[in-house]
DNA sequence: CCTACCCTGGCACTGGATGCCATACACCGG
DNA sequence: CCGGTGTATGGCATCCAGTGCCAGGGTAGG
């Protein structure tokens, strides 16, 4: 009994089957329909006021198979969400690309998993806020995103010891990720091209640190100096090395 | 009905109130006691399988006072968390150092609550592992620093549309802190020393790339350059400054 | 002593979640 | 056409977390 027995259920990642393709049943009711009735009665009656025999009605089903079929009444509401992050998953596994880029570009899915999707997206933002239950929940999403960046990073960029640096890029570029995407949810009318180039700076910046982080990775930090400057285009050059020999000096 | 009513209980940042000061009532459990009872039933029966009139018992209080107390079941199981997030939070607002030392400061006393008391955080550490709901719990506390950290940052460092890079590094500096606290739960026989010398080194990583966020935040992406060195810490400065000119001058 | 207040415990109730079993429908070999 | 199998479903019973309500008992203050 070495860290217990697993009962727990699900939460998260429950193992709940989805045959969403494949011969289905007979009148098999879609797991979108079930998702926007559910969604209806959330922001309408409020997510506690709903229950799951109103919301099997609703979607013309049995409280039974409901609850089979989504596990619990908040993975209804996350449903799609976990869809969106199987893809991403995927994704990322299947990228070709450089890991930095491939992590960033990941996160571009992520993002357009939520702006694609108001109908849904939004009232689950608003739902989330209000009840802290269902924002830990978020979180939770959140956090299984940036461990799948983190693994992915640390995994190839060179194995040995680089959980630290890969875990640090990962969760910047999931803030990153996260501060554009709640200025969208906020405010959803927003024009998308101005949300895209949001995203773009903020990547940028994760661009950024992430080199530094890179390069810095476990070097033995007492023997090794490391200098970033960050500096406009047309800076005088004398001055900039003015600048980084001051730097330097008292640095050493 | 903007967003809806609030409707919803607690989970993360309850409003049960705990007069641990002040003149009590005769007999009343402590709520360590409570705790380190909750905890042993959790790890010798399993989370799920433990019932609240069960921790009510071995605690020597009623089910209904357990609820009113803890507000739930995992309540119990984080309720020193949740003091310590208190202390901390109050630190962090308290404290009058440059608002990134004042950040890692807050983050190495939040390992230090866990380095102090193994008796509750190990065993909730193999719990939260098996357990994807309470993994989740622990996961929003989490964020719940990172949220709180952000804010400080924002704040402090200027006002104006600073909080992405606000947010990156208080992303950094959780996930520098995560990685090293991981590390300790993983096998807290380690010597404390240690420990502690992980986490500066982690957080030097955070120290470096937090100034190069908080160097680049908001100026205009498409002008600026990044140089990034790193050297032996005895090199002689006259030739590092004449391969950094050089560098600059081949990048402009 | 009486009252106001607070903490506590008992009781009943709602509703999420699970196990068990019977049913209905599709598929498949005979 | 028919019986067997596998699967999704629905109904039913049950467990238990969580909440509201109310009564009891202790303390502080008048």
């Amino acid at each position: 009994m070495d860290a217990g027995p697993v009962e727990g259920v699900s939460s998260v990642g429950n193992g709940v089957q989805e045959r969403s393709a494949g011969r289905n049943g007979p009148s098999r009711t879609a797991t979108r329909d079930v998702v926007l009735a559910a969604v209806r009665l959330f922001t309408e009656d409020g997510f506690e006021s709903t229950t799951m025999e109103g919301i099997a009605t609703a979607a013309g089903m049995s409280r039974r198979s409901l609850f089979r079929r989504f596990g619990s009444k908040e993975d209804i509401l996350f449903a799609e969400h976990d869809e969106l992050f199987t893809t991403v998953a995927a994704y990322l596994e299947a990228s070709p690309d450089e890991p930095l880029e491939a992590v960033c570009s990941a996160a571009r899915l992520v993002l357009q998993g939520y702006l694609r999707d108001p109908e849904v997206t939004v009232p689950r933002y608003r739902l989330v806020r209000a009840h802290p239950r269902l924002r830990d929940r978020e979180v939770a999403m959140t956090a299984r995103y940036q461990a799948a960046f983190s693994r992915f990073l640390a995994d190839r960029e060179g194995a040995e010891g680089r959980s630290l640096s890969a875990g640090v890029v990962a969760a910047s570029v999931i803030a990153a990720h996260n501060h554009v995407l709640r200025s969208w949810l906020r405010d959803p009318s927003e024009d998308g091209r101005r949300v895209w180039a949001r995203f773009d700076t903020a990547m940028d910046l994760v661009r950024r640190t992430a080199r530094t982080v890179l390069a810095v990775e476990e070097e033995p930090p007492s023997a090794d100096r490391v200098l970033v400057a960050v500096y406009p285009g047309g800076t005088d050059r004398e001055a900039l090395l003015r600048r980084i020999g001051a730097a330097v000096e008292q640095d050493s």
